[in-house]
DNA sequence: CGTCTATTTGAATGTACTCAAAAGCGGTGG
DNA sequence: CCACCGCTTTTGAGTACATTCAAATAGACG
């Protein structure tokens, strides 16, 4: 591991414990960097997850899809974020979940087998997953209730003040998926949108 | 705290981590019963949580309030599960959500303080409650997916044969606002699957 | 410039919601 | 034991939000 690619993440796992510099050495011995192409998957369906995987740059969708072969897109994954499908990572059964680069990916990653043994030896690596989990549940939970509560077009508002930079990089018709409408409601609502700014001037 | 009430709790977290008799006396010692009456709330939107609390017996709601007043069941909680505003209890700030016991409710209660206390000294509690964050983050994320590719019928058949217990014991109004639909609508899906059955025999 | 993919449009349709009212159901008191 | 009350569930008509399908347009990239 060289040590300016692991900068992000040493910055994150800073924010929420204290290591010393012999901690942080050993999570960075466990670390394995690799890139991927535009396209390619760092998890597809029926997969075993072996690693979790933290994005030093890039970006990546995560989407499933149903019965009928539609795409649903669950998480988009840009700089700092981990990816993956925690599902299938953390009982190690197959995935459901697909993850896959939109560009040219860099990324960290640490073995299902050293993860455990970072629990083990660092007790302070399990807080800050722990702690990265918890945020990944509180969203996953205010999600839920914005689609119970919110019309379309307010989830798409709500998105756009709350995730600028996604809407620039992740096109549309994965936003609509992410949302959870078609690409052609969405549109529709972005003309909405725009007829009714125009109508202010 | 008396060992019969935390039995079941005890029997949760031997599943997950293994604890010597004086680590299980520590946890004990750290935790509150409390029994709340039908109708009481555990929590209250508004209030900052200072508990994790376990259910020993009885059932709750947690759900919150939209702009409208109207209400969206978030979580069903039975025996043996945790309950409360995560949000809330994890950044200490005031809670979202409202948890309110549907009849007499034993809880057991495990403080903030006690909390990060039982995290520093006993680093296999803090597994057990990451693993239990895992599981309820994975739970979240399914229902997000099924929310988006599934009609208000087939969430309703799926919740019926995952969770049949909860179809006993929480009325039908509130199945439905947790499944994201009207009790109006419900009631007609369940019309719908009882005329079917008829017309089969 | 042509090709491939993403976005927009519009009409027809469907799923789920709103509102208002009736029916069912359980408990309580006369 | 019945009548009444409050709460939950059912019904139905009208409506709205969102989807489907088909086709046109716009953008991106080699």
């Amino acid at each position: 591991m060289q040590a300016d690619q692991a900068k992000t993440l040493l910055e994150d796992v800073r924010r929420a414990v204290k290591l010393t510099a012999e901690e942080e050495a050993m999570l960075l011995s466990k670390l394995r960097s690799r890139t991927y192409l535009k396209g390619q998957y760092i998890v597809q369906e029926g997969d075993i997850v072996r690693f979790q995987t933290y994005l030093v740059s890039g970006k990546v969708r995560t989407f499933y899809l149903d019965r009928e072969g539609n795409e649903h897109i669950v998480s988009f994954g840009i700089e700092h974020w981990w990816v993956g499908d925690l599902c299938s990572f953390a009982s190690q059964i197959p995935a459901d979940f697909n993850a896959q680069c939109l560009e040219k990916t860099e990324v960290l990653q640490l073995s299902y087998a050293d993860t455990e043994q970072l629990y083990e030896e660092l007790p302070k690596i399990e807080r800050f997953f722990l702690l990265l989990l918890q945020r990944a549940y509180i969203k996953s939970q205010k999600r839920i209730v914005r689609n119970h509560s919110l019309t379309a077009r307010e989830r798409y508002e709500l998105f756009l003040t709350e995730h600028p930079e996604m809407v620039e990089r992740f096109p549309q018709y994965m936003i609509a998926s992410y949302l959870g409408v078609t690409k052609e409601f969405l549109s529709s609502i972005r003309r909405q949108i725009a007829d009714e700014e125009k109508k202010l001037n």
